[in-house]
DNA sequence: GTACTGTTTTACTAAAATGGTCGAAAATTC
DNA sequence: GAATTTTCGACCATTTTAGTAAAACAGTAC
């Protein structure tokens, strides 16, 4: 029968090993760091990193879903605001965006978008791309619900607005402006974006 | 018969070569740098980059005589100076712990340590470690003759000021000080230094 | 001292990656 | 059109890497 100590240790460990193994997929990327580059930086032989994870992939999961944790505080901070809806959408995008910082390890893979790494990427796409279609979605029927929004289907618009932040990575990617800078550039595409969507009142 | 314009274009490329490896190098260190991610970076084809070079050590070895040469540069600007001969040593000396900076491949191999570019490394040291040994001299040579100096041997004064200066290295690859700081960190040190070589004026 | 558990390490394997070469093709120059 | 230069695909030998199994080690309980 495994203790409640043994079990609280071996979590610290993994945790231990998630927490530096980011620091080396951040500096090397995925694919170029190996998995005797992170046993180096814990002080220990790569066997052991496999009695706590099953494979670098799982390794690599495990950080990113770290980096993910820390982008859903974020928006759950937004969700839960007393902001109307517009407001919200738009801290969100904003939020968003930024998670190429936050979620760096994820997005560093999806940029380099080595060939060799497409089955990871498509298995982390999906699972993050579902979580934001369910909170635009829900940003979507809240706003329909308020009346601040007419979206004639919820679905569509809620990939629509999903691929045009998709768009908007590249620019980030090559050239990462400052926080102000992000900032005026999200509010002049969202005013532009919202035109179509915001009932118009007198 | 090789016309001048295609040894001028040949050249050329091995210039691009060397700047874009730089760039690579750079990112990845040496080691986790394929001979494929040069070529990819300069959209050619690997075996493309062995009709310029004669291997990937060739390689590095340009891009850090590059860096070197702009090293160079600085301290020949120095050398010529019309600066007393102790202000030239100061000046020497700083621009030589921005080597650091400026010879980034270099320093970077050396810190990286790892014991499969030993050869590699101790191949480099030996080249620009003679260099600067040679420049040391010449200052000290130039301050005896000036009477600024008094060095019993000459030799073992510029092995002890490389050694003292190597040791400096260390503590600016963990942190890198700002340029201010730097200089009053040199400075403060230097005055220590020239304490025991300057003959005291009354 | 023995038994057990959790963890680490050593030795090993198979597959992948890499440095480098060669010959042919393409591009360029004259 | 021929000569020269440059490029690249296919290939090879070697090295590196992800991952595994068994042994060893450290700590704990009795």
């Amino acid at each position: 029968m495994i203790n409640k100590d043994s079990t609280r240790t071996h979590n610290d460990m993994r945790n231990n090993i998630v927490s530096i193994a980011s620091n080396v997929f951040e500096k090397f990327g995925f694919k170029k760091t190996t998995v005797d580059d992170i046993a180096q930086a814990l002080r220990k032989g790569k066997s052991s990193i496999y009695y706590y994870f099953k494979s670098k992939e799982d390794i690599f999961k495990a950080v990113v879903e770290k980096e993910a944790d820390a982008h859903r505080a974020e928006i759950n901070r937004i969700m839960e605001s007393n902001l109307n809806t517009i407001e919200k959408l738009k801290s969100y995008v904003k939020a968003r965006m930024l998670a190429v910082k936050i979620m760096a390890n994820y997005y560093t893979l999806i940029r380099n978008n080595d060939v060799s790494n497409l089955d990871l990427i498509e298995k982390l796409r999906a699972k993050y791309d579902t979580e934001e279609l369910s909170i635009i979605k829900r940003l979507l029927n809240e706003g329909m619900d308020n009346g601040l929004f007419k979206v004639k289907d919820i679905e569509l618009s809620s990939i629509a607005l999903l691929t045009a932040m998709k768009g908007l990575e590249f620019p980030l990617f090559i050239d990462s402006p400052k926080a102000d800078n992000l900032d005026k550039i999200l509010d002049d595409m969202l005013d532009i974006l919202f035109y179509g969507l915001v009932i118009r009142k007198a």
